[in-house]
Order: structure tokens, then C-alpha cells, then sequence
DNA sequence: ATCCTCCCCTAC
DNA sequence: TAAGGTAGGGGAGGAT
């Protein structure tokens, strides 16, 4: 695309080129200073072929006229030259963004024209249209206004060579007015209702229709597939190998051409699938996943929208996803492959890289060429399907032979001519570079791999990163050191961003739990538990339904994690976790857009795959790990310039709206009290709804017992980890058992003695994010006593949740800090010696730590207590001395028996000390 | 230096 | 009407 985005611009520019042609040479050597003092700088990237202004003829135009031109959005520039821009990058800036004609008419009208005439900006309400970055190439770009004439261009159903280049379509005006003609959609409607996420069996029906799921779904299950075929087969490669060859298999047109297989009739006619036909007179916005080779020459790609296809092409076929088929192709395509190669990577359902080496010596002196043949007519005959193959001495060659070889051909890069071979080629077809980096290389004009191949390595480093630098300077110059592999997968999860529309934190917290089940599925499936995970949100950016129905639009991604302690796949724990997480960050309920649970540092696995193994390693060790301190965690986050005029003036101060409290509020000064009290007053409103979420919870696991037993469930680490799997059965059973139906002795500890009178301590409650207490604010210092946050306690679970089951507890105090306070206490205040029964109670509750795997606290409460007794000892050679050395010593003897029941064998750690 | 969290980018 | 999922590489910037 000339400049990225525009047609309007694009059109613009091409009349403004024809306008110049006999001109510009005219003033080519003449000067005007039309635009003296102007600084521009390009966003996007320009082209030079086809027939259009190119970057460089533009530059020098301009250059003429007294403009200069910036490579890098320094201070000194004054303007931003773009014809569309991606919405985050336009936030950011803070330099007028303006689209080319402001310059081109300039020169046109030899007067510096008004450049707030020429701003590029969002208009999504007036035409529905929306800027996203899933389409940021095609129909979602910035509108600009006001509307300028553009020449219809009639419809095309041949194929014109001058056609040819893509760039060159000049789709009708239809596409222009896209939104505008589309109706508003109803969100009232019955048909919203039946299709949006709170309708009963979204989720299924969702995963079932969506085709980018099964596209993941089938490259995971794949890549099990081989690992499994390779195990079981065990070679070996000499590895590294210099004279590997690699072949890159890729079915044509994959889901196309599984359409066609039964229609002849329709083998060259243009034939695209999707979910719609479009023929309801709108443009369609349902994404095409495959287009043939004849819709190609039209301009259709894979991914365009339906809508934008028919315009290129009227004659288009819209078929219907077979996803059982593709499957079975999938299946038959990599029995082949698996025969060939000594070691295959899955790519996706249609494509996989092949090492092989032994197939070439041992073929006969078969000439590779003449292999990939014979693999292309077994894929054909298996299948009904053609694949083509690129072959070359590493997986980078061989990919980029595949683009030669396609369609329905076979393609070898002969070691040695690798280099010259990728000289050719365009730096945005290199595997790796998608649009970003295409357009940052644009702007140093950069469009092939010979001219990317001038850079340095440390400039590219610089512009690009480490990594990226790097991978593109040996990209450009057909150098690839990657070796085939089929690692295990590291993490597991599911997102959902299109159908997402909620009205309250009700229907939120519904569909994240069977997001979460969801999750959960695929975890056991995979035999793995987690101990990381991730909560991803998608919050929009503008009011308005998006261009795409139902789609999540243009749209901040927010995302959030949480380490466990302990690896988990229980529902309950990751869906508490994420929930919580979800609420912190405080989206208003219909900005929702879109919602993912991901789950890492992941453990277990079938082939034996064993994350660290923390049983026998780490957690036994008694290595004093950091502790979990969530405020450890905040971070600032920065606020998007469509935070309302509350959350402004409220966090100026820090202060979370929930947690303010209206007795409070009228002790402020009447002025600040007129400011505030609007914004509570909506505010208000919308939690009667629920629209906002639940007040911050603290995490559980930072909970006392007390509070904890009241609404939370226990954390992974103390029900659910990795190493309950290596407990004895007895104990694991009573655990499991104890989640469903919780055993309420469990819950109460011995309380003998002073045990019982453990002072309470503040809570770790944490405020949150960074917030701090409102009464903090107060004239005269705040109002101390005040329950910590007037909001409302959380909604009443829409699933029912099991009973919850309390934390091992001294008295009724679990948290090991209040723990140790409380021991403290008691060892200065018996100083003769203990009381038996409090000795036995202090041995429950650390058996029970032991059972509830929480080594990590009993790491910690045992290495306090000896500092605690030694310290005693030195201070004052008291004749309690004996006694707390004893109670200590007995105390270590009973949590090393509890260790070596439950894990077999003792607390190395401990011994040492 | 190396880690961690929160992103962004890419590919199919 | 429509089904914009997902895993993995990697970077920025702060904590340790
Ligand atoms: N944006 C996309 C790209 C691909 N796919 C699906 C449909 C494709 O058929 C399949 C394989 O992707 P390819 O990139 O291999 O594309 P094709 O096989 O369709 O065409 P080609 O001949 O270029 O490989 O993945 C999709 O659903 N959406
Ligand atoms: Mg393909
Ligand atoms: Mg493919």
C-alpha cells in the first residue's frame, strides 16, 4: 500500500502526481519556500514501483519547496506525515498529525495551507468506523475529513495485468462509506442477545466456529503428534549438521482447496472461505481464512474481509469451513511427512519444516527436487490437495524457497547461492518481520533484503533490539542457525475478543469461571498444572460499535499476572486469582472488549516433562526464597487520556472511588465536596447495577484465617499444588476430599494456653495498586477506626463455589508473621518453660503447614525460632533456657517426622543448620 | 547481570 | 449479521 492506509490519500496524492508531472520538472531546479519551517517526519512506509508518487519523489518535492525532512520524530519536528496511523501510536504523540495533501496542496495553491484542515483523526462515531489493530493493513484506518471526491473506479471482474499489483486496486467508493452503510447494529436486537458471550453456550459455540482456535488447537495437538512419532522412533541427528537439507512443506490455499475438492467446477473460479457469503447487499465483515489462487489475482487475501473482497472481486465463491476435513488432511499430510523426515517441526494444520538428509543419501541419488515431487504427489494423492515445497540449507531458505515454489511446485536454493537468492527478496515476506518492522524500515527505505543487507549490525541492534537486530541481519544475507525442534508447550490458556459485551461484573465473573474451566480442560488434557497466570483484558478505546460485528475494535490490552507458589490446574484457585486480578484493574463493564486466562511455568506433562522440580530440589531445600509480598507487585500504569473526570480527580490523590466513604466525604471542604460528589453519585448508581467491579479484595493468600474463611478458598499452594501427586494417598485423598467437602476440625488448631489470646495485628490487606487510604487526606490527618472501604462486600458468587476450607492456623492466626508475634509473646512470657499444651499446638500447626505443603513457612517459622531460642539463651542465661532449647529441638524432631511421612524422606536443609 | 511484569509483535 | 485464538520470541524498564 503507497501510503499505508489511504486510499482517499493514496487518490489523493496520485492526482496531485499527475497534476506535477510536467510541473515538478519544471521547478525541479527552481526553489520556493512554500513550506520553510516545516519539519516533517513520515509515519508508515512508502513504495517505489507502480505507478504512484513514491516516498523518495515526495521527499524531494517537498525538500524543494523548503520543507525539511526528519528520520526520527526528534524535537524539532513540527509535523507528522501520515495517512493512517495506528490509534495507540496517535495517542502517544504529541506533534500534529496531518495527511500528506496538506503539503501536496501547498505546493498546489503555492501558499502553506492551514494544516488543521488536513489532521488525521478518528471520526468512529459518524462513520462507524473504528481504527483496530487486527485490520490496521485494510478496512480500520483513520477517516479523514472532510471528504474528498473520489473518482469511482468501475468493477473489475478480469483480470487486468496492469492489475496485477495489489497496490495498484483501487477499491470503489462503496469502501469508503463502508460504516455509513452499514446500518447501526442494534445491540437490543434478539439476534445480539442469542450471539454475545452471555448467551447460554457461547463458549463451545464460539470455539467450535472460530477457525484461528482450531488453527491453534490442531499446531498443539500436532506438535504432540510428532513428538510422540519421534519418540517412538528415536534417531538421532549429527548435529549441527552444514549440509542439512531442509524442505518446507505448505499445502496451497489449504482450506480452499479442501472446499474445491469436490467442485471442479469451481477449481479456477475465484473461491474464498468464510463464515458469510456477504450477499445481503452490506459489505460483509466476516474474515475470509482461505482464498484460491484465482481470487488471488483479483486481490483477495487470506484474512480480508469478505466486504473488501467482493469489491475486487464480484465473481467471488464463498464456501463453508469443513473443519472436520481439514483435520483428516492434517492428519494424512504429516503421516507423510513423518515418513520422510528424520525430524520434522509442525508448523500449523497445512506446513511443517523437514530435515531430510537421509532421504536424500539414501534415495537413490534421488535428487531433491525429485523427492519433493515424489512427497507432493503422495500429499495429492492422500489428500486431494496440493502442497508445494521449498528446499534450501536451513529452515529460513527453505521457507522462502516455498514462496517461490507455490503454487503446486517445488522450489531449491542450491548451497552456495543462498546469499543471491535472498538478495531479491522483499524484507516483508522474511518469516519475522510483519508490519511493524516492515514500516520502520520503510522509513529508512528500506524494502529488500540487498538494501537491508547496508545496514550494520550494531545500527540494526540499536533500531530494532538485541535480538531482532540481529535475526535481520542474518535474515537479509540467508543465514539461519535455528535446528528443527518440537519443544513441550510452556504455557496453556484461552482468550475470547470477539462477541464480548457485558452489562454487569455478574455476567463478568460468570464468564471468566468457564473461561476458567476452559482453561482448566486444556490443562488436564495436557497433564499439566501451572504456577503463573495471566489475566488479559481488552478495554475499548472509543464509544461505538466497531466496523467489525461483534468485533472487540480498536482497543487498550491490559494484562495482569500472579505467581502461585505452588503449581495448580484447579479451577477454583486460577478463577479466584484471575477474578481478583480482573477487578483491580477497574474497567468500567461495558468497556469490556475482550477477556484471556493464560496459565505458565507450567509442570508436570506426560512425557515426563517436569518443570523445576521443586518436591525433591528446591522446596526442600529450605532455601530461604523471597516471600510473596503483593505490594511488592504495583506498578504504575499509565492512564489513558479517556479516564473520566473521577478517576482523574480521584486519582490524583490516589484514592479508589469504592473506597470512599460518604460519612466521610461530608467532612471535606464544601468546595471539594461539590467537585466529588457528581461522580459518587454515578458512581453509586452504577454499583447498584454492578457495573462496576466488586471493591479490591486482597489475595487469600494474604488474608487472616479469619477473613480468609469467611469468602476466599484456599490457594493453590496450601490444596492444589504439583507435589500433591507425590503424597502419600492416605493424605492426598484427604485433601482432595477436603476441597469438596471440607473436614471443619481441619480449620480449628489446638488453642490451649495463651495460644488463645493471640493479639490481632493489621492485616496484609493490601489497598491495592498503589492506593492509598482516603482518610490519609483528611483535614486534620483522617478519621482513624473507619472500616477500611465503605463499598459493598463483593457480589454473591453466580457459581455456586464450594465451601471454602481454612489455612493451618495457631489459635485462629495463619499468617506466619502474626504467627511468630504471637510466639514471641509466648516464649517471653513463660519464661520457667512452656506449657505443655501449647508446645502441642505449636507441633499441630507446623504438621499441618508440612501437610498443606507450605515448607516455605516452616522453613521460615523454624529458622526464627532458633534465631528466637539462641537469642534467649544469650541474653539472659534465664533457667528457661533449657526448657526453650528442648521445646525448640522437639519442635524440629516433630516438623522433620511430619516432612519424612509425607515426602519420604527428611529436611536436608534442616540438618545442616 | 539477571530477574520479573507487562506489554508488543508475529505466525498460522 | 458472525465466530478477531493462541503460543512463543522478545523488548522496556524497574527490582534485586
Ligand atoms: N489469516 C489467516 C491465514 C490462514 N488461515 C488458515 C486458512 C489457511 O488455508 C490455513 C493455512 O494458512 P496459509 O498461510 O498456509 O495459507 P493458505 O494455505 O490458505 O495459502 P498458501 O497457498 O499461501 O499457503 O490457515 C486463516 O484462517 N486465516
Ligand atoms: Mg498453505
Ligand atoms: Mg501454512
Amino acid at each position: 500500500m503507497a501510503f499505508p492506509g489511504g486510499f482517499r490519500e493514496y487518490m489523493a496524492v496520485k492526482r496531485q502526481k499527475l497534476e506535477f508531472q510536467g510541473q515538478q520538472t519544471a521547478a525541479a531546479g527552481s526553489q520556493s519556500s512554500i513550506l520553510a519551517g516545516i519539519n516533517v517526519y513520515f509515519n508508515g512506509y512508502t513504495q517505489t514501483h507502480g505507478s504512484s508518487l513514491t516516498y523518495l519523489e515526495f521527499k524531494e518535492l517537498i525538500l524543494t519547496h523548503g520543507a525539511l525532512v526528519r528520520d526520527k520524530l526528534e524535537g524539532d519536528v513540527t509535523h507528522i506525515i501520515a495517512s493512517q496511523m495506528t490509534d495507540s501510536k496517535m495517542k502517544q504523540l504529541r506533534k500534529p498529525v496531518v495527511t500528506p495533501a496538506w503539503l501536496l496542496d501547498s505546493i498546489k495553491e503555492k501558499k502553506l495551507q492551514n494544516w488543521l484542515q488536513y489532521r488525521l483523526y478518528t471520526n468512529v462515531v459518524a462513520s462507524q468506523k473504528t481504527l483496530d489493530r487486527f485490520g490496521a493493513h485494510e478496512e480500520t484506518r483513520v477517516v479523514q475529513e472532510p471528504e474528498p471526491t473520489i473518482e469511482a473506479q468501475p468493477e473489475i471482474d478480469i483480470v487486468e495485468a496492469e492489475e496485477e499489483d495489489e497496490e495498484e486496486e483501487v477499491p470503489d467508493e462503496a469502501v469508503l462509506h463502508f460504516g455509513t452503510k452499514r446500518p447501526q447494529l442494534n445491540m437490543d436486537s434478539e439476534w445480539v442477545k442469542a450471539n454475545i458471550c452471555t448467551a447460554p453456550g457461547f463458549l463451545q459455540k464460539y470455539f467450535n466456529s472460530s477457525r484461528l482456535h482450531h488453527l491453534s488447537t490442531w499446531k498443539s495437538d500436532l506438535r504432540d503428534f510428532v513428538a510422540m512419532q519421534q519418540a517412538t522412533l528415536k534417531r538421532t541427528l549429527p548435529r549441527p549438521n552444514p549440509n542439512a537439507i531442509i524442505m518446507h512443506v505448505d499445502m496451497d490455499c489449504f482450506f480452499a482447496s479442501v472446499a474445491v475438492r469436490e467442485r471442479p467446477d469451481l477449481r479456477d473460479r475465484p473461491v474464498a472461505v468464510a463464515h458469510s457469503a456477504g450477499t445481503g447487499g452490506r459489505g460483509s465483515t466476516s474474515e475470509i481464512a482461505s482464498c484460491n489462487y484465482a481470487a488471488r489475482a483479483h486481490g483477495v487475501r487470506n484474512g480480508m474481509s469478505i466486504g473488501r473482497a467482493r469489491e475486487m472481486c464480484k465473481s467471488l465463491t464463498v464456501m463453508p469451513y469443513e473443519f472436520e476435513n481439514y483435520d483428516a488432511c492434517s492428519k494424512a499430510l504429516y503421516t507423510i511427512l513423518l515418513r520422510y523426515g528424520d525430524e520434522v517441526q509442525a508448523v500449523s494444520c497445512d506446513e511443517a519444516y523437514l530435515e531430510v538428509s537421509s532421504s536424500i543419501e539414501k534415495a537413490e541419488a534421488l535428487p531433491e527436487i525429485a523427492l519433493a515431487n515424489r512427497i507432493r504427489a503422495e500429499i495429492l494423492e492422500a489428500t486431494g490437495c496440493r502442497a508445494s515445497i521449498g528446499i534450501g540449507s536451513n529452515m529460513l531458505i527453505a521457507r522462502m524457497a516455498t514462496k517461490e515454489a507455490k503454487p503446486d511446485g517445488a522450489h531449491l536454493v542450491p548451497k552456495g547461492t543462498e546469499t543471491a537468492f535472498m538478495e531479491s527478496q522483499t524484507i516483508s515476506d522474511l518469516p519475522g518481520v510483519g508490519y511493524v518492522l516492515t514500516e520502520k524500515l520503510a522509513h529508512k527505505n528500506i524494502k529488500t533484503c540487498k538494501e537491508l543487507s547496508a545496514l550494520s549490525l550494531s545500527m540494526l541492534q540499536k533500531e530494532c533490539g538485541e535480538k531482532t537486530g540481529s535475526m535481520l541481519y542474518k535474515a537479509c544475507r540467508g543465514i539461519d542457525t535455528r535446528e528443527l525442534e518440537n519443544k513441550p508447550r510452556q504455557s496453556v490458556g484461552a482468550e475470547i475478543n470477539w462477541g464480548i459485551r457485558f452489562q454487569n461484573y455478574d455476567e463478568v465473573e460468570k464468564f471468566l469461571y468457564e473461561l476458567t474451566e476452559e482453561v482448566v480442560k486444556r490443562m488436564k488434557a495436557a497433564s499439566v498444572k501451572g504456577k503463573h497466570i495471566t489475566i488479559k483484558v481488552k478495554r475499548k478505546r472509543y464509544e461505538g460499535e466497531p466496523a467489525k460485528v461483534l468485533g472487540c475494535g480498536d482497543c487498550d490490552n491490559l494484562s495482569k499476572s500472579h505467581a502461585f507458589k505452588a503449581a495448580s490446574d484447579s479451577t477454583e484457585a486460577i478463577f479466584r486469582e484471575g477474578y481478583r486480578m480482573l477487578c483491580e484493574m477497574q474497567m468500567k463493564v461495558d468497556d469490556i472488549r475482550g477477556v484471556g486466562l493464560h496459565v505458565s511455568k507450567l509442570e508436570g506433562g506426560a512425557g515426563g516433562q517436569s518443570g523445576p522440580m521443586e518436591l525433591g530440589q528446591k522446596t526442600l531445600t529450605f532455601g530461604a526464597g523471597p516471600s510473596n509480598d503483593p505490594l511488592k507487585n504495583e506498578r504504575k500504569r499509565k492512564h489513558s487520556a479517556t479516564e473520566d473526570g473521577a478517576s482523574d480527580l480521584f486519582s490524583r490523590y490516589g484514592i479508589k472511588v469504592d473506597e470512599i466513604d460518604w460519612d466521610v466525604l461530608v467532612q471535606l471542604p464544601a468546595d471539594l465536596q461539590a467537585e466529588i460528589k457528581p461522580y459518587l453519585e454515578a458512581r453509586a448508581t452504577q454499583q447498584i447495577r454492578n457495573e462496576t467491579p466488586p471493591a479490591p479484595q486482597a489475595r487469600q493468600e494474604d488474608l487472616s484465617p479469619s477473613k480468609a474463611a469467611k469468602y476466599t478458598l484456599p490457594t493453590a499452594s496450601q490444596v492444589d499444588p504439583e507435589v500433591l501427586r507425590a503424597l502419600p494417598d492416605s493424605i492426598r485423598k484427604e485433601l482432595e476430599a477436603a476441597m469438596k467437602a471440607p473436614d471443619p476440625k481441619r480449620n480449628i488448631a489446638a488453642q490451649p494456653g495463651i495460644l488463645k489470646r493471640g493479639k490481632r495485628r493489621g492485616s496484609k490487606i493490601s489497598p491495592g495498586k498503589g492506593q492509598l487510604r482516603f482518610d490519609q487526606y483528611l483535614p486534620g490527618g483522617g478519621i482513624a477506626n473507619r472500616p477500611p472501604s465503605p463499598s459493598p462486600p463483593p457480589a454473591a458468587p453466580v457459581i455456586p463455589l464450594p465451601e471454602p476450607i481454612g489455612r493451618p492456623a495457631l489459635g485462629s492466626v495463619s499468617d506466619g508473621d502474626m504467627v511468630r508475634a504471637m510466639l514471641s509473646d509466648w516464649i517471653s512470657s513463660y519464661r520457667g518453660g512452656p506449657d505443655p499444651e501449647d508446645v502441642e499446638a505449636v507441633i499441630q500447626y507446623i504438621s499441618n503447614l508440612v501437610q498443606d505443603m507450605e515448607l516455605e513457612e516452616v522453613d521460615i517459622l523454624l529458622r526464627w525460632l532458633k534465631a528466637k531460642v539462641g537469642a534467649d539463651m544469650n541474653d539472659r542465661k534465664s533457667k528457661g533456657n533449657g526448657a526453650w532449647a528442648t521445646v525448640f529441638s522437639n519442635l524440629m524432631a516433630a516438623a522433620n517426622e511430619e516432612v519424612k511421612k509425607n515426602y519420604g524422606h527428611p529436611l536436608k536443609g534442616c540438618e545442616e543448620t
